[in-house]
DNA sequence: TTGAAAGCGCTAACAT
DNA sequence: ATGTTAGCGCTTTCAA
C-alpha cells in the first residue's frame, strides 16, 4: 500500500524485459511465456509496482468512471439509487463519481467540468425537470435520466412505472370503500408527480368517481410539505376520507397533521405513500405504501448507460419499474 | 456541451500561436499579450475546445479527486457526511468520488484500486473498526476517518464528540428525574458506540447512580434492532424509565417496542436518541434527540485532508465536533 | 512574451 | 513471444 512511484519501465528493467512486455502481462496479455510472465510478477511484487490508473485512462483514452448528479445525495431515494447505480457501476469495471447540485448553476458548471472534459464517459442525472437543467443536456454525450422521463435531447431514461403507480395506490383505496379521495402532489413540474396524477385520476375514473379539483393539492416531496398542505385542505372546508400522497415523507406529514385534527389514521382517514422507506414500518400507524426498488432504478440506468456509450445510434429506450403494494396499517376498510 | 475532442494543438493552429501558449491562457498566466489571449479565447470559443482533464492530471502528475468511502451510501448518516464533504471538496477544486463498501473484502479492493493506483489523491474512511478494514490502511496514503478515532496507522479524523455527547443525553434524563434508566448502544466495535457507552456511564456516575449491566444492551443501528434490544430488556424482567438510544432509529425501535409492550412515551419511558434524523419529529412522540451535524464532519473531513495531502508531516489530529440536544416529547419528567 | 523540446506512465501498432 | 517506436493531450523546463 506504499505510495507507488514505481513505474513500469523499472519493472521491466529489473525482470529484464521491454517495458511494453510488462504491459502485456498486466493486462493480462497470453502473449508472454510463462516462464517470462513469472519473473515480472516476481519484479512487480518485489518493487510494489500498480499500475497508474490516470496514465492508463491517458493511454486508452477512457477514464473508466461514470457521473451520477443528484439535486443532493442525502435523500433516500437519491441516495438508493447512487448506491445502485455504484454497484453496477463497479460490476462494469467503472467507478462512480456521484455529485450533488443543489441549484441550476452549479448543475451547469458541474456537467461542463464533467462532460467536456472528458473526465466521466457518461452520467446520470436525477430530477432533471425540477428546473430548466435538463437543457443543459444533450444526448452528444451519453447521458441516461433516472426517474424522468426521455425528452428530445436525451434518449435513455429509467424510472418507476409512476402511472400505473398511482393508479394502483389509488385503486386499493377504491377497493377499501373510499370515494372521497385526495392527492398531495410532489412538485407539478416534475415527470413523476404528473405521471402520478394522471394515474391517480384514471383509477378515479375507472371508477366512476368524479375528481374533485380542491382534492388535488400540490405540495413539496417534505413531511412538512405533507403535514401543511393536509391542513390547508381540511381548513378548506374539505374531508376526504382518504389521501394518496405521492410519497412516505408526505404521508407521514399527512398523518401527524390528522392526529392534530383530531383524526384519526386509519378509522377516518386512510393514507398510503409511495416509496416504502426503510422506518415505515415504524410510524404510529405503520405506513401502507407503494415500494419502489430504487437500487434496480440505480443499475438499470447503469446498464443503459453503458449501452449508450457502446452503441451510441442505439434506439431511444425507456424502461419502467414497477412497484408493490406494502400493506400496512394506515389504509383500512371505509368505515360504515 | 458537444462531445469535446479539439485538442491544444488546434486551438494553437487556429490562433497561430504554439500550443504552449494556449496552455498559458487556459492556465490564466499573466505572461500573455491582452492580444494574443484575445486571439486564443476566439478561437477557443469557435472550436469549442475544453481541456481535457486526464491529460491534465497526467502531466500534473495529480488526479484532481478526493475519495469516501462508507458501508453504504443510503444510511442517512453517511449520506450527509459524503454530501458535505462533496461541497467542501468542490470549494477546494476537487471531485469527490464516493464509493460504497459493504464488506472487508469489497474495502480492500477498493482500496487498492484507489490508494495505490493514484486514482485519487486522499481518502475519507467511514466506519473503519465495524471489522478489520483499518488495517489496510496507512497514512502513507493521505486519509482520515470520519466519525471514528485517530489509531497508530492513520493521524487524522473528525468525529462527533462521542463521550460528551452520550453524557449530556443522559444527563437530560437524569435531570428529569430518571435513575433507571437504560442504554442500547450500536455495535461495539465501533469506536463511537464505545465513546457514548463511557459517556453514559460517567453520566451516571456523577449522578451516584451504580450502572446496572443488564440495563446496557448492544443492538445495531437500526430501528429494528432497537425494537428487539427493548422487547429483550423488558422481557428479562427489567423496567427502566429511561432509554439512552445511540442512535434515532435505535429509539424509535424502542418507542415502537414500549407501545406495544403498554408502556406509554413518554409517561412511563423516557427515550432519547442521537443524530436528529429528518423525521425525527414525524414519530410518536416525537422524537428528543441529540443533533450532530454531519455536514459539518464531511466538510471537516476534507479540510483535515486537504491537510495531510499538502503536509504530509503535519501532527496527528483529531477533531471533535459538538451535538445540540433537540427537546421534543419522547422525554418527560419522571412521573411519581 | 513566446516557442521548442521533453516527458508524465502507459498502450497500440508494427516489427522482429 | 518480445521489442521498438509512437503517441494520448497536456504541463514543465529551458531558450530565445
Amino acid at each position: 500500500m506504499a505510495r507507488s512511484r514505481v513505474t513500469i519501465r523499472e519493472v521491466a528493467a529489473r525482470a529484464g524485459v521491454s517495458h511494453q512486455t510488462v504491459s502485456r502481462v498486466i493486462n493480462g496479455s497470453k502473449r508472454v511465456l510463462p516462464e517470462t510472465r513469472e519473473r515480472i510478477e516476481k519484479a512487480i511484487a518485489e518493487l510494489g509496482y500498480r499500475p497508474n490508473a490516470i496514465a492508463r485512462s491517458m493511454a486508452k483514452g477512457t477514464s473508466g468512471t461514470l457521473a451520477c448528479i443528484a439535486p443532493n445525495l442525502t435523500d433516500y431515494t437519491f441516495a438508493s439509487i447512487v448506491d445502485g447505480a455504484e454497484l453496477q457501476a463497479r460490476k462494469e469495471g467503472y467507478f462512480l463519481l456521484s455529485a450533488s447540485a443543489p441549484d441550476e448553476k452549479t448543475f451547469s458548471a458541474l456537467i461542463d467540468e464533467l462532460a467536456s472534459s472528458r473526465r466521466t464517459e457518461g452520467m446520470i442525472v436525477m430530477n432533471p425537470y425540477q428546473d430548466s437543467r435538463h437543457s443543459y443536456l444533450s444526448d452528444a454525450f451519453p447521458t441516461v435520466f433516472a426517474g424522468a422521463r426521455p425528452r428530445p435531447n436525451i434518449n435513455y431514461s429509467v424510472a418507476l412505472d409512476d402511472f400505473v403507480v398511482a393508479q394502483q395506490a389509488t385503486q386499493h383505496l377504491i377497493e377499501l370503500g373510499h370515494r372521497r379521495i385526495a392527492m398531495i402532489t410532489g412538485p407539478m413540474v416534475e415527470d413523476c408527480c404528473q405521471d402520478r396524477r394522471d394515474g391517480y385520476l384514471q383509477a378515479l375514473t375507472n371508477a366512476h368517481i368524479s375528481p374533485n379539483a380542491t382534492w388535488q393539492v400540490e405540495g413539496e416531496w417534505s413531511a412538512q410539505s405533507g403535514y401543511e398542505s393536509f391542513k390547508a385542505l381540511v381548513n378548506r372546508g374539505e374531508c376526504p376520507t382518504a389521501v394518496f400522497a405521492q410519497n412516505d415523507h408526505i404521508a407521514v406529514g399527512v398523518i401527524k397533521a390528522a392526529r392534530e385534527l383530531g383524526l384519526s389514521v386509519p378509522e377516518q382517514l386512510s393514507v398510503i405513500g409511495v416509496d416504502d422507506i426503510p422506518l415505515a414500518s415504524f410510524f404510529t400507524p405503520p405506513l401502507t405504501t407503494m415500494r419502489q426498488d430504487f437500487a434496480a432504478i440505480g443499475q438499470e440506468a447503469v446498464k443503459l448507460l453503458m449501452l449508450a456509450i457502446r452503441q451510441p445510434d442505439a434506439p431511444k429506450q425507456n424502461h419502467v419499474l414497477p412497484a408493490e403494494l406494502i400493506l400496512r396499517e394506515s389504509t383500512a376498510l371505509m368505515s360504515a
